[in-house]
DNA sequence: TTGAAAGCGCTAACAT
DNA sequence: ATGTTAGCGCTTTCAA
């Protein structure tokens, strides 16, 4: 491996005006030193180590990126979204873990980083417990986390950026209660993070407005969790039986998000119900998964390029010593772009109408 | 951030006997200083900096990961399970990167891997050309390549883990066959790497043996690429519509990958073809989000986690200093573990029969 | 305008 | 059994 030493000596120079011309300090310098300097260095193909660098300035340029887990369609597409900002924008690179929402691994992730000198992270986690998060703040971190608003009143000193899950909900529901549905549900994987129980709130707000609060219900999958994996159909059939077994069946369901409106559908086909004939769907995401299934997927569509822009700004921007303290300011909740229509969505059926479906093979009821 | 040095003073030894417990040189060491060591360790809450070790021993725990897309949800399947086996057995994290399939971005890579010290990747690229990674080789990496056999006779320094494409072709095409298709087709995005044409020599030699070739054709996108997006429902549609015009139209598809055949049959559906009455689709991949669609997915398994476990395994080995240049073995293909039949494969329609569909309108004609 | 030298935090001979 | 010390490749005062 070539060193700044090997330039130095190759140009004729002291290392110090190798490692000038490395950072762009060549205002006070000889042109003719520059060039020799350039010469060997493209002659000697030199890189300069980061890791080197790094030691002395405590700066790398990798960017910290936490997801609950990778294989998740959604979660991958903000990771490209991500990646390709801080890359191009800022010639950061990613170091990305899954964490399957566990807060060890959560920890044991920061401790990677900070032991590696990575001090700018984002966090899609959800879980409750920020504590670990706050402490690496505190051991100098910059760390911004998606789809968790910050907690009110609560100066924290992590920046949040996270979609209008309320919002993004009550735009879904409005959908359905716009067709007629009267009897909705929202069908979501257990397990009760800050963004679920905001899209669940949205939806129980749009119930109410329509006067329909009574009937409108939450259905959750049990004690899955790992949904990003083979399981999602599991959990859409054990949903969609759910659903389907409810004493006054929901025509109308809003899911927490688009793999669980696939997985959804995909069980309610099993229990003998179609989409949209027998019960409408309408999922939260506006992944591109979500224009591939049968029946097209409706759904209300998330800026995730915006997000991803926001949260790379916020996690690479230079703190200014002391701006840390100053809390409450740092949230960015962004508004869903649309509500795409596609097929997912049609009137309720006639009450015991020719809609009517068979009766699936219940195994379970709410 | 406490260092070596503060936890020598705290425990009344010196640097290298701090230095020693860490590497876990501690057979001669007196109890007691031990205790004490690890005390101070645990009291100041002292990690030790891992850019500081490896600017000395070169050795960094970091595996680098390069991918076509990690939107495109197989390779982020596969990033998933790299990363769980790359964490837990060897406690190494990623550093991932999208390439888009071009080379610039992958030298970038490379560059960059090699400047933050780390010294083992995984590539999945199928460039067709693969200079920009034997030089990597020759500056000190070990990397393995995915989905790129090894070009015979010519002994690589890389080492290959690939599926047995052109086994994984043949099975599906066999397997229409098996129901009595002899018109066939392939479907694929355009871009000719050297798994597709495996997976192309499968289709036409599964073809031949039933004595069909004439009756077999590839059909590819057209001049897209970046089909882990968006793309992907167009790239469906513009290959549907291929196959819906075709002179004599095509009752069987098999489909380069299981995203791809989504795709295609949301294509297809919107050119008026029913799956699989039809025309009948087979996938490759086993992606779970092929359980996931409507008719859900007959495809070809791949042994993701088998092949993980191979490329981690391979490319965070010791390489004994001159084992490098022997070559040739270092290569393995993974048969494809099973076909999982589903829904989209059913008996080609009768000639003129009553399942002739409406005629599509047409645009292109290939 | 350029060079000498002191570290950044850690490891690993080599001493003791 | 433990301590001393010389770097790893780079940045950055401070001198010249």
């Amino acid at each position: 491996m070539t060193t700044i030493q090997d330039v130095a000596r190759h140009a004729g120079v002291s290392v110090s005006t190798v490692s000038n011309v490395l950072n762009g300090r060549t205002d006070q310098m000889r042109a003719d030193t520059l060039a020799r300097v350039e010469h060997a260095i493209k002659m000697l193909q030199f890189r300069p180590n980061k890791l080197a660098r790094q030691l002395k300035t405590g700066q790398t340029p990798l960017l910290g990126l936490l997801v609950p887990s990778m294989a998740n369609p959604m979660y991958s597409y903000i990771a490209r979204e991500i990646e390709a900002i801080a890359q191009e924008r800022f010639g950061y690179r990613l170091v990305i873990g899954s964490t399957h929402r566990t807060s060890d691994r959560e920890a044991s992730f920061f401790e990677d980083l900070l032991a590696h000198g990575v001090r700018h992270v984002i966090v899609i986690s959800s879980l409750s417990d920020e504590r670990h998060i706050e402490l690496a703040v505190e051991r100098g971190m910059t760390v911004v986390s998606y789809d968790r608003p910050a907690t009110l009143g609560q100066p924290s000193l992590i920046e949040h950026v996270t979609p209008d899950n309320f919002e993004a909900a009550r735009l879904a529901t409005e959908h359905l209660i716009r067709y007629g549905h009267t009897r909705l549900a929202f069908a979501t994987v257990s397990g009760m993070t800050m963004s679920r129980s905001n899209k669940i709130r949205g939806f129980l707000a749009a119930a109410e407005h329509a006067g329909i609060q009574a009937g409108a219900h939450v259905f959750d999958s049990g004690p899955l969790e790992d949904y990003g994996d083979s399981v999602i159909a599991e959990v859409g059939y054990a949903l969609a039986l759910q659903i389907a077994n409810a004493p006054a069946r929901p025509t109308g369901v809003v899911a927490v998000n688009d793999l669980l409106a696939l997985g959804l559908m995909a069980g309610l086909r099993e229990t003998g119900l179609q989409v949209p004939r027998d019960v409408s769907v309408v999922g939260i995401d506006g992944h591109f998964l979500s224009a591939l299934s049968n029946p097209m997927l409706t759904t209300v569509e998330l800026p995730v390029p915006e997000m991803a822009r926001a949260m790379v700004e916020r996690a690479l921007r230079r703190r200014d010593a002391n701006t840390e303290v100053e809390a409450t300011g740092c949230e960015a909740i962004f508004p869903p772009t649309r509500l795409i229509e596609r097929e997912s969505v049609a009137p309720p059926p006639q009450e015991g109408g020719p809609g009517a479906p068979q009766q699936p093979s219940a195994t379970r009821n709410p």
